[in-house]
DNA sequence: CTTCTAGGTAAGTAATTACTCACTCACTAA
DNA sequence: TTAGTGAGTGAGTAATTACTTACCTAGAAG
């Protein structure tokens, strides 16, 4: 027999084992008996850590899951100005399903579901990333290294790709034919380079 | 005081009020009884008209909604080698979002939850988009118009810049800085010429 | 050893859910 | 006129749901 858990033990455990079934069946979806039976414990149990189903479909969101080190990354590579690894470092994190599959499902599921706490969901995994891209772009247009486009709306479009590309695989199941790695260096070539040959050595 | 309604009126208004509200709830989400009072008729009648609830919501995704309309005109385009037209018509038609906001939601909703009828709803709807995009793609890379890349991919790349800014607006509420048209010739440009100050005028 | 507390539960409850049943009503064809 | 048919319904039902209540028990503190 185990001995008991402590409070904070059994909160971490019914949030891991909340979090995966609202990912895979959705709020509604999920029952409080199963997430009970996941976590290995009394439905009532869930009651006593969790006011409500609700509350605890907050503390999974509320979760702190930082962007902070591949901001770091990118950071460094900003300030050497070496566009390809910047875009690359981005296109890499976003579209590696090892990270998190749970999490864009849960992204997804609190936004269709208009949760409340989606919005804080969202800024906090994805806009401070569109931002910081942004930035980024806006600067390189400035020292004109990059073409005058809107720079959110060429964060987005860059962003938008992988993230798409993502989505393909992870939500509709549609299967990849190339590597992670392949793929990414398609993107960012893509983005950076751009698909039409450029009027390069017209004489 | 109106008259009945056939059969097949009552199907339509069943599948309309059922639709909408699947969109915006999902399948769990949404009750029956809802379904019947949206649609004005007894929750009866609606297991009168459709065996099970689920039933009800294969018939919605089974209904046919055709990319025809697009596809012809790309088509056209397509034959006049026009790169900046077919790709602006794909765009306009995949970020317009008065095509049919709940189409979207029912989508992803039905992907999420993982009906059965999903993917034959993805194929309709987005598989065979991608597939032309690519074929086209490749055809002008044959022809030298375009640099060598991955057709899939690069078609994935293009509908998921368009798509994904889509989504952020419709399903995470993002707010649109630019209007539709500059939005699609932005993300047309972006992607024909590329982000990169391209090395066109070097001496 | 006792006592108190915090982790833990079995057995509820009221409300909701998908789905059914027995029935009425409007219309049509013989 | 009347019998039949298909649209339509009110009032269920059994199961499930989120949440409660009353209770139990391991173990540290005194």
């Amino acid at each position: 027999m185990a001995t008991r858990s402590t409070s904070q033990e059994r909160q971490a455990g019914l949030i891991a084992a909340a979090a995966s079934l609202f990912a895979a069946k959705g709020f509604n979806g999920t029952t409080t008996k199963e997430i009970a039976k996941a976590a290995g414990v009394s439905e009532a149990l869930v009651f006593k850590h969790f006011p409500t189903k609700r509350a605890l479909y907050g503390a999974i969101l509320a979760e702190k899951v930082t962007l902070d080190e591949l901001l770091g990354a990118v950071e460094e590579s900003a300030r050497k100005r070496d566009d390809r690894r910047v875009f690359t470092l981005i296109a890499a994190f976003r579209i590696k399903p090892a990270v998190d599959s749970t999490l864009l499902r849960l992204l997804l599921f609190s936004a269709l579901e208009g949760h409340e706490l989606s919005d804080m969901f969202f800024g906090k995994h994805h806009r401070v990333l569109y931002d910081h891209l942004a930035t980024y772009i806006k600067t390189r247009i400035d020292e004109g290294a990059f073409r005058d486009v809107d720079p959110l709306l060429a964060a987005r479009a860059f962003i938008g790709m992988v993230v798409h590309h993502r989505l393909l695989h992870e939500i509709f199941a549609v299967p990849m034919h190339q590597t992670h790695d392949a793929t990414v260096r398609t993107y960012v070539d893509l983005f950076l380079t751009g698909i039409i040959r450029a009027r390069r050595s017209r004489p």
